[in-house]
RNA sequence: CGGAGCGUGGCGCAGUUUGGUAGCGCACCUGUUUUGGGAACAGGGGGUCGAAGGUUCAAAUCCUUUCGCUCCGACCA
């Protein structure tokens, strides 16, 4: 291609608009632009990207056996109904009705769809198992979108369902996906980490997401230094160690006045935080919910809301402190609540008494002991960890990091197939439903993953295999020769089967090589009045920096042993 | 949805406090000289100052309403 002729308009000076630099630089170097909030056109150097992605993707998703199809984004409510995710995903979808006042929406996922394809079709054991996929534009109107493509109202996704007889079935088709996850980032010059994750409103069992390590990151992981152990904050767990703390025995009702904070606590009693219950209250689905973590703990909400099942889990506010829990904000306790479910950390069981809000303003109890001044309703893991902790599976440390997710995949198990009546026939003639599993990745999420994970200060480092172009030759100058040379060499790449750039701009040799860098092609060859009188090329690897004089002569030869080199 | 900030040529910004008829840098067009890391000089084009309403002799500037964008939080596969 000639830069003389493409449409990449490259920018200067930073956008205002933009805040991480995956997405300044994707502003910057002509890859996208801004329609709205949370939506992008993608200009020609931004689409190859995206092509060259989903080239790879396709290219492994065929190979384990799953078939590319595509479904649409305009969905009827019906079915949305039917598996009870109309009112579940909520404002998240786009919504609205067509001129006979049907109701549709923009999907955000394809779960539906498919089973509702599905179901109708699959009669036998023998039609399975099955996976199919697609590369589709998503909508959903986040609350907030944020940071350039990274969390945008419409973006890119191949998601991919599979559709087996039972659990086994499932495994393996899970295993499989798993599998070409691995190798789909490791193709596209990605570093991930596949982590433990919470399976969220999609519900189901196990699931996986794969994480590009990335400061920007909006996700939180822990792992272990020691071990394989990896998972999202939101699932993480830590050992609970076995330890007894604060022995006072009588319960005593202090008078605390301005102390409402755990901090402010410590301060009073002069006593650390993991002396203190802490007593977390929220409205679940209407229900009043009491949670209790250790003071010096936080409370994970996620591992709160799996376990009490429920659609709507919300902090309660001060008014519903005052009328459904009977308390006072900052003082809230577990003693003496009437009508409120009690949940404790198990952290809790280990603590012989502890400090506590007396459900009066001003008031805390001092040595409140579990089952004898007050009564939980069940002890499970509801804190979130913290780095340091112990490793659930060797004790090791964990540490934590933040990171993009880019993949997810979920054992959905037979959540839509029994609510929307997709079932087989077995050997045995009996009615089964089918046994799914759902496979996402983040197209153009990937893309900004990908810049997060390889920029320098002057742009972008594109890795070989997911670069627009591989090459881009610098013609410097007007002299003919320079021109004709420049020329001859990038029909010579190109007849090579090489994917070839050049800048036959009538701009400066400043302005061009700034542009290189921008927009991050793998490999740079200067064809100029200098090197020409040399007898060379000039040769000089975008990523590392490397730089090499490649004789006239065999520029097609080093230029393709070259690449071979580059990642 | 709560909090904060911002909307002025394509981009980045000043001007708003204290109303007086719009400016700078980059980009763009023409010409000359340049030409290996974002050229210099000269000339030139382009903006109903987000929108609507109001106050005023006069509004980018003051008032009201509204729309959009960004950040923090809530929220969110």
């Amino acid at each position: 291609m000639r830069m003389s002729k493409l449409y990449l308009p490259t920018l200067k000076e930073e956008p205002a608009e933009a805040e991480i630099i995956s997405h300044k630089l994707m502003l910057r170097a002509g890859l996208m632009r801004n329609h709205a909030s949370g939506i992008y056109s993608y200009l020609p150097l931004g689409y190859k990207v995206i092509q060259k992605i989903e080239k790879i993707i396709r290219r492994h998703m065929d190979d384990s056996d799953a078939q590319e199809v595509l479904l649409p984004i305009l969905q009827s409510s019906e079915i949305w109904k039917e598996s009870k995710r109309w009112d579940r995903f909520g404002p998240l979808m786009i919504k609205f009705k067509d001129r006979k006042n049907r109701e549709f929406c923009l999907g955000p996922t394809h779960e539906e769809v498919v089973t509702d394809l599905l179901r109708d079709e699959i009669r036998s054991y023998k039609d399975l198992p099955l996976n199919l996929y697609q590369i589709q534009t998503k909508v959903r109107d986040e609350i907030r979108p944020r940071f350039g493509v990274m969390r945008g109202r419409e973006f890119t996704m191949k998601d991919a369902y599979s559709l087996d007889r039972d659990d086994e079935g499932l495994d393996e088709s899970y295993q499989a996906m798993y599998n070409a996850y691995t190798n789909i980032f490791v193709d596209c010059g990605l570093e991930t980490r596949a982590v433990e994750a919470d399976t969220g409103a999609m519900g189901g069992k196990d699931s996986h997401e794969f994480m590009v390590l990335a400061e920007s990151g909006e996700d939180k992981i822990a792992f272990c230094t020691n071990c394989e152990y990896a998972a999202n904050i939101e699932k993480a767990e830590s050992l609970v160690e076995k330890r007894t703390v604060n022995k006072e025995d009588k319960l005593e009702k202090i008078h605390t006045p301005g102390a409402a904070t755990i901090k402010e606590l410590e301060k009073f009693f002069d006593l650390p935080g993991e002396d203190m219950i802490k007593s977390v209250a929220y409205q679940a689905d209407g229900e009043a919910v009491l949670a209790l973590v250790r003071g010096d703990d936080e409370l994970n909400e996620i591992k709160l809301a799996n376990y009490l099942d429920v659609d709507n889990l919300e902090p309660a506010s001060e008014e519903d402190i005052i009328t459904h829990f009977k308390s006072s904000p900052g003082f809230i306790g577990p003693i003496g609540s009437k009508g409120v479910r009690i949940i404790a950390d198990q952290r809790i069981e280990n603590m012989e008494s502890g400090i506590t809000g007396a459900n009066e303003k001003n008031y805390h109890y001092r040595g409140a002991k579990v089952g004898r001044d007050f009564e939980v309703e069940t002890y499970l893991d509801l804190r979130l960890v913290r780095e340091g902790d112990s490793c659930p599976s060797c004790s090791g440390k964990l540490e934590i990091k933040s990171g993009i997710e880019v993949g997810h995949i979920f054992k959905l198990g037979t959540k839509y197939s029994e609510s929307m009546g997709a079932s087989y026939l077995d050997e045995n003639g009996r009615d089964k439903p089918v046994v799914m599993g759902s496979y996402g990745i983040g197209v153009t999420r990937l893309v900004a993953a990908a810049i997060e994970q390889n920029h320098d200060d002057y742009g972008i480092c594109w890795p070989l295999a997911i670069a627009p172009y591989q090459i881009i030759i610098l013609q410097l100058g007007n002299d003919d020769a320079v021109i004709d040379k420049a020329n001859e060499i990038y029909q010579q790449l190109e007849s090579a089967g090489l994917e070839v750039l050049v800048d036959d701009r009538k701009e400066r040799a400043g302005v061009k090589f700034n542009d290189a860098d921008l927009i991050g092609i793998p490999l740079r060859l200067t064809v100029g009045s200098r090197s020409l009188e040399a007898g060379v090329v000039e040769a000089k690897v975008r990523a590392t920096g490397q730089e090499l004089n490649f004789e006239l002569s065999s520029v097609v030869k080093e230029t393709t042993e070259l690449l071979a080199k580059i990642k």
